[in-house]
DNA sequence: ATGCCCCCGTCCCGGGGA
């Protein structure tokens, strides 16, 4: 069973990309992030034709998360408890082949200091609930999505670049550590220790070229489903093609 | 040097992204 999370910046903009990756085989599972679409204009067809299940959560012009798969998705959970104004579409949650899955769409929280960057501390705090929740039932879960959060030094291509950002604040980076520390396993740092293993490049200033990216879409794996952790990596390849998304998808292998 | 690029909206500029 592979499960990928990919921020694709608009599904309507990339749903050539989108579709292209599901045919190819490369994952059984798309955690995606960024939709920019509502739920009515989501192209369920487009996926149903090459027999891919969906289920999102979506919003008009800004976030938006969905679970992608040809197998059956259940048990569909969509937002957060604790805040219940806040209407910004960023978890959505399901059961597929006994695997617990979210995909998750963490607020940036920049400019900081500011009420933006409250806001993603106390969505933190949220997620941190949920994980808590989650974790007691001792099902393999899977949360993976766009954290916006660099949780190291070797994650970013330029520390000094990054200081003072909301990505690389220490408040932000603590709410990710803590997280883990509830029991979970970065997938991705688990199968690669050392080394680089960026997912987002921006698109300016020749990022990508240049490889200057940082490492923020993670998968963090309960312990039920660490314990089959076969394998996980970037998969760079959609980052280099026309049109592309600014992140590129992450993926990991469980037994 | 927080602009460079990219996406959206009832749309040719401004907000948001990271």
């Amino acid at each position: 069973m592979r499960i990928a999370t990919w921020n694709v910046n608009s599904m309507k903009a990339r749903l050539h990309h989108v579709l292209e990756y599901c045919k190819a085989g490369h994952t059984d599972i798309i955690l995606a992030q960024e939709l920019k679409l509502t739920d009515e204009n989501f192209p369920v067809d487009a996926f149903r034709e090459i027999g891919w299940q969906v289920a999102t959560h979506g919003q008009k012009t800004y976030n938006g998360v969905a679970i992608l798969s040809p197998h059956e998705i259940s048990d569909v959970i969509c937002g957060l408890d604790g805040e219940p104004e806040d209407e910004q579409a960023r978890y959505i949650e399901a059961t597929i082949s006994g695997l617990r899955v979210a995909s998750i769409y963490l607020p940036n929280g920049n400019p900081r200091p500011g009420p933006k960057f409250d806001y993603k501390l106390r969505w933190m705090e949220r997620l941190h609930k949920r994980a808590a929740q989650l974790i007691a039932s001792e099902a393999p879960i899977i949360l993976g999505g766009d954290y916006n959060v660099i949780p190291q030094p070797i994650d970013c291509y330029d520390e000094k670049a990054w200081e003072g950002d909301a990505l690389y604040h220490p408040d932000s980076r603590a709410a990710f550590f803590r997280l883990l520390h509830l029991g979970y396993t970065d997938a991705l740092r688990t199968i690669h220790p050392s080394g680089e293993q960026y997912s987002f490049w921006d698109y300016q200033a020749g990022a990508w070229p240049k490889n200057n990216g940082i490492r923020i879409d993670h998968l963090l794996l309960s312990p039920e489903a660490a314990n089959r952790l076969q394998d996980a990596a970037v998969d760079r390849g959609p980052r280099g093609l026309e049109k592309a998304s600014d992140h590129t998808p992450v993926w990991c292998r469980l037994s």
